[in-house]
DNA sequence: CTGAGACTGTCAACGGTTTGACAGTTGGCG
DNA sequence: CGCCAACTGTCAAACCGTTGACAGTCTCAG
């Protein structure tokens, strides 16, 4: 048991500053939480900090608004971490997480992860460059949707995805289980307008879909096309 | 001459974890720039890594697209730090900053200043925080984008511009140098679709404006107003 | 104080997205 | 193996923001 979440918390690019014995002194610790797909794991505005990393499965990230329209920021898979507020203990929780299918999660509780850092400082300068680079990947989404026409935020946002899924950027296509609804949340779009952008795609070869899933054969050349069309 | 890098240190929010014997060893390595507005002074694409405190004037952050379409990401005030690539050396830089007005910055070489970090690890907990909440910033621009309709997004950017301003909240009325086209920039719309936005909320009485210049005469109303348009 | 340049107000035509509605398709569960 | 629920394709009408163009207003530097 204890071993599986060590596993899954040596997965995790933020805790890989970290030396071994550091994580197997927080592993007993944390808390493995199995879920059952479309399940709601955190709730935005819950003041509780904990480091969590997906074990299994796939994790929605995101908000609802009062009319019940949703939108989503991310999709992530096993090895990514997230917990807003675990270096802002006793902020309310910014965003939601839902289960977007069966999986699992290991919870560390953020004021053991805190200690943890403490004793081992020289993971700071680690942790500090994933959050930075977290914070590039936020920016780098408000541009494209200040900058791109819909059909570029679509496809630069497949392209992240397909980045988070695979950061080692092997060339080969990335599948994701995502429908048109999904989609068009994660753009502020409706189901209809990604349609006519996702059909347009397709007939370039650049993306195939099947129901409920959607591949990205070659991620260079969507980049590549992306890239030519605007700036 | 350091006494007053040592002034504009202290005022920032990112180093007040720092103990004030540690901003006094890093003052002597920090840079005076002086500024003139529109001055470019960082390109996206630079490899370097700087900290960058403003110590008087303003400094538009974002980026340009080839075909010179700008878009602003935020506007900053004295006190302020940004510098992308100061936690991830090596990185060039993801956004770039031009002079909004005449004004100075303070540069702490990004060596000197992980350098403080390391003697000073009881310093990161403040700095994680810090960044935690640019990306909070960050999250919320992409909510708002996504589920608000344009007067939301209007409104709400310039809630946002007025905390970053005043991040003790005082109540008061907050104005801003800018001018329609860059909030249009700020938004990806146009200088006349901003103009129709402003208008309406002028006539609710929640912003006034003059030739260049824009104020929230008391940012509480417009929370209200906004919050009552769309959860 | 005065002129040039920057900023602003406004208009009509155009275009892309949403809205709303409905039928067709797929896949999993009983 | 068949049905139901979820997902998808498609269309026309309405809407909203952009494009492009021009005249009016304000500021600041000389």
């Amino acid at each position: 048991m204890v071993d599986h979440v060590l596993e899954v918390l040596k997965s995790c690019s933020l805790l890989s500053g970290l030396p071994e014995a550091a994580l197997r002194e927080v592993a007993p610790l944390a808390r493995v939480r199995p879920f059952r797909a479309n399940e709601v794991l955190y709730q935005r505005g819950e003041v509780q900090s904990a480091l969590s990393v997906v074990g299994a499965g796939n994790v929605r990230i995101g908000s609802t608004n009062a009319e019940g329209r949703e939108i989503m920021l991310t999709l992530f898979e096993p090895g990514a971490w997230f917990g807003d507020t675990v270096f802002s203990p006793g902020m309310p929780r910014v965003f939601g997480a839902t289960a977007h299918t069966d999986g699992e999660l290991v919870e560390v509780p953020g004021q053991d992860y805190r200690a943890l850092l403490a004793r081992y400082p020289e993971a700071y300068p680690r942790t500090l460059d994933m959050l930075s680079r977290r914070l590039w990947s936020a920016i780098s989404i408000i541009e494209d949707n200040a900058l791109r026409d819909m059909p570029g935020r679509v496809g630069r946002r497949r392209l992240f995805l397909a980045h988070m899924h695979d950061p080692q950027r092997g060339p080969g296509p990335v599948t994701f289980k995502l429908t048109r609804e999904h989609i068009a949340n994660m753009m502020g779009m409706t189901r209809q307008g990604v349609h006519g952008v996702l059909k347009a795609l397709e007939q370039r070869g650049l993306i195939r879909f099947s129901y409920g899933r959607i591949t990205v054969p070659d991620p260079d050349a969507l980049k590549a096309y992306l890239d030519e069309r605007a700036g």
